[in-house]
DNA sequence: GTGGTCTAGACCACA
DNA sequence: GTGGTCTAGACCACG
């Protein structure tokens, strides 16, 4: 559970991100409350106030909110969540799609080479 | 053609990646002449400085030499541009499997969620 | 009447002024007893310390006074609430003005832009 | 120019504050170079961290914009900046007159008010 | 030179 | 106990 230093996104994102994933997954739902700034400090290995800003970068997102003295807690918005589930599912094709595209794949291509990966790993795609 | 000061990726990997991209598809082949710094650097609107950093990021690759007094040509090696082209692929597709698996997707969603976006733009992907 | 957990001031003192405009506009009156502790936890929904708190910071403005065993009242001087009122409004105004003063409206700006206001909704302020 | 340290305010925002002001009034143009966080840092007397944090805030706002390595401009729009002064604009009315009805005033004596105080500096309003 | 991130450790208000 | 702010000082990538 070691935080990536040198990955180019800064580890607050990628804690952030973590988070969201849960969310999105179900792991963590609406109204549940995310461990405290100190603990979750703990857990990860990393400095309070890195975990402050992670915290304070959710709750700019709408997606958490801190009750004052009481502590951080999954927005109790369910549809936001979903929303935020189709939103990121979306990025994360057009973003695949955009990368394909610059390389020159058509789409029947972007299809056909996605299989290809899952059934050979590495194998002939071209 | 204007620099993008706001994107995560610094501008001169920005600029490496495009001149891949063409590499890859073709535009630019094997022995061909790139821009000199300066002239890149004009068409870019970027410090001349970044370019010459995106042309040692390109060197490093080896996809790319530098003629001392002739300017810097794509390398003489179509097989490695076609090697180029497999392992960005590859990239590219590793990254967002990654991306899908961490939203909880199946690979047999990830490649219906595809072809869904192909079809609907944005339909009702699930 | 749910407390508000996002505002900048702390919720103590958000029930205090409720409190307090309620005097003012004279639906609480002098002698007026106030909810308890614990009624007032309840129908506000925060918790009781912060209602202590609260009531604490009434009295110590001398505008509530508590009667062991009895309870606490809005306190017998119908002059201090007089006072009070002025005060609160030469603030609102006060607050008001060096706000406007700071966007760089002048005087007459102000009283133009708030009748404005009124008019419009929203209009055409300049 | 030292901050106010007691205020409720963090100061980070106090001095974001204070640059909008300085935007809405034309005293910081479009397009026009923000001290360099360590600068302005020293110009205010804080931890350039918290300099830092107001840049950052305002970005968010996008009415400022960095550039890498060059520093932090004042985003090319004018149009936006003459928004964001229409819209502080209304919040402080806005602010003014539910303070102001809060303590029981119509918008006929909001308006007298004003003028009254204005007039007299803190004569017979009532 | 610029902004961005992170740590360490401190203090505060709030519930 | 909670989160929020601030300082001090460090290191980094970028142009």
């Amino acid at each position: 559970m070691g935080a990536d230093f040198h990955a180019s996104k800064p580890i607050y994102m990628q804690i952030a991100d973590k988070i969201i994933q849960q969310m999105v997954r179900h792991e963590l739902k609406s109204g549940d409350k995310l461990p405290s700034v100190r603990e979750m400090a703990i857990q990860t290995g990393v400095n309070p106030n890195t975990i402050q800003r992670t915290y304070a970068e959710l709750e700019r997102m709408a997606i958490v909110e801190t009750k004052r003295g009481q502590g951080t807690f999954v927005v109790e918005n369910e549809k936001l969540i979903q929303e935020l589930k189709i939103q990121l599912q979306k990025d994360v094709i057009s973003i695949f799609v955009n990368n394909m595209r610059e390389l020159g794949f058509s789409e029947n291509e972007m299809v056909a080479n996605l299989i290809c990966y899952f059934e050979e790993g590495k194998g002939d795609m071209k």
